[in-house]
DNA sequence: TTACTGACCGACCGGACGGTCAGTATTAAA
DNA sequence: TTTAATACTGACCGTCCGGTCGGTCAGTAA
């Protein structure tokens, strides 16, 4: 649940410091870096500024540490996740669904890497690339190429397409919620999971080789 | 091709206030609001800071100018996109194809728009809604009732549904796009237009009635 | 008692920020 | 050619920025 941190990887970890990271997340994840000034970041996690320098020697590598902690935690989770057992299209149904749980769960972590991705700096993209996504893509396209091999998955399609169309959807709704909820015929913008079962239900429909009926009370109203 | 104002709202615009422009919605784009300083801004139009206020009276307002320059321009060209003729899925993948090739096309004014859409802003996503995604929203899932009425549409789906997936996908892409070009298996990174066949044929897939080959040359490679 | 440490603070620094203003070119109608 | 408006500028303002510094204080080990 707690966001930064919860066991202490020091003996004795300051009460402030802890402080400063929950609140620099919080708050770098809604306004951006540049959004964010070290005293509003003092203010809120109730030190002094000076303080934040004894713990962390610049706003940058504050930052940094912030994005660093929240890339690896949430990569180690997703690679855990892509672990599971079972059917080849169960598993796919079954990741995506946790993913989605995942983003909501450690929304600010999300916000920030997703910040960080898509902020068109070209060394950081890179370097998440290899740390983050680069990882659990090619561990999502072993996955697919196992479906192809057991005649599952449509042999057809290119398994980082696949890949990309299921993360990127549930990245999308994550990001889009609060758009997504001013349409009242949207009434999934609501519920994550029934985002996710419909979602799965199209793309696996459309990458398999053979059609799957996935939810079971299927008569849909009108 | 040009960004913004190519034809004069006013009989004479002075040649600074264009550049003005231009140049602010260029940096707009690559470095968000907090991100781009009066001056810099001034310094890349050639003109004076000063010059800029008497063309725009805060630097919120030149914000606001060019964002709904853009937004009215985008919501305008993807209106008459979703008005195209044809079998419906026809239209659907003709569609994707267009959407996805403005995006890139307006490169500058897409970012500025997503950037807004996803900043959190309570206010701001809500005018975006209403504005640009709910009309070409609205207009989309018009164009899937009436899929779903001639019996090529998946009737016990979201029509909602299925527009976020196509357009977020797309979204999704043209966001993604940098970092996708890490990935050495994901070749459909570098050709919009050959994601956007995949991209259609899996979710066409998984919403018609009845499956249709898409691909002509379907023989995949291995 | 002394010596030392890490956590923490208020006050301050140079510089960059958004914004203003008096004044100078430039243009076009009179 | 005068006049009036508009385009434009350099110098400047108060504020806030990231970052520094001298110093306080509780804890602890010798």
């Amino acid at each position: 649940m707690q966001s930064i941190q919860d066991s202490g990887d020091r003996p004795t970890q300051a009460a402030g410091e802890l402080a400063i990271l929950q609140a620099a997340e919080r708050l770098f994840a809604e306004q951006g870096y540049d959004g964010v000034s070290m005293r509003t970041i003092a203010l809120e996690a109730g030190v002094s500024k000076a303080n934040i320098y004894h713990h962390f020697s610049s706003k940058e590598f504050l930052y940094h540490a912030i994005v660093e902690s929240s890339v690896s935690e949430t990569a180690l989770l997703i690679e855990q996740l892509a672990d599971s057992k079972g059917d080849f299209d169960q598993r796919l149904v079954e990741f995506a669904k946790a993913h989605l749980a995942h983003l909501f769960d450690r929304k600010n972590a999300a916000k920030l890497i997703l910040r960080e991705a898509f902020s068109g700096d070209e060394e950081r993209s890179r370097q998440l690339s290899e740390d983050v996504f680069g990882r659990i893509n090619q561990r999502m396209i072993d996955i697919m190429r196992a479906g192809q091999e057991a005649g599952v998955l449509r042999k057809d399609l290119e398994p980082a397409l696949c890949v990309i169309l299921l993360l990127g959807a549930n990245a999308f709704f994550f990001q889009a919620q609060e758009i997504l909820k001013h349409f009242p015929e949207a009434g999934f913008a609501h519920r994550p999971e029934q985002f996710s079962e419909g979602m799965s239900d199209v793309l696996l429909n459309g990458m398999l080789e053979t059609r799957k009926v996935l939810k079971r009370g299927k008569g849909g109203r009108s």
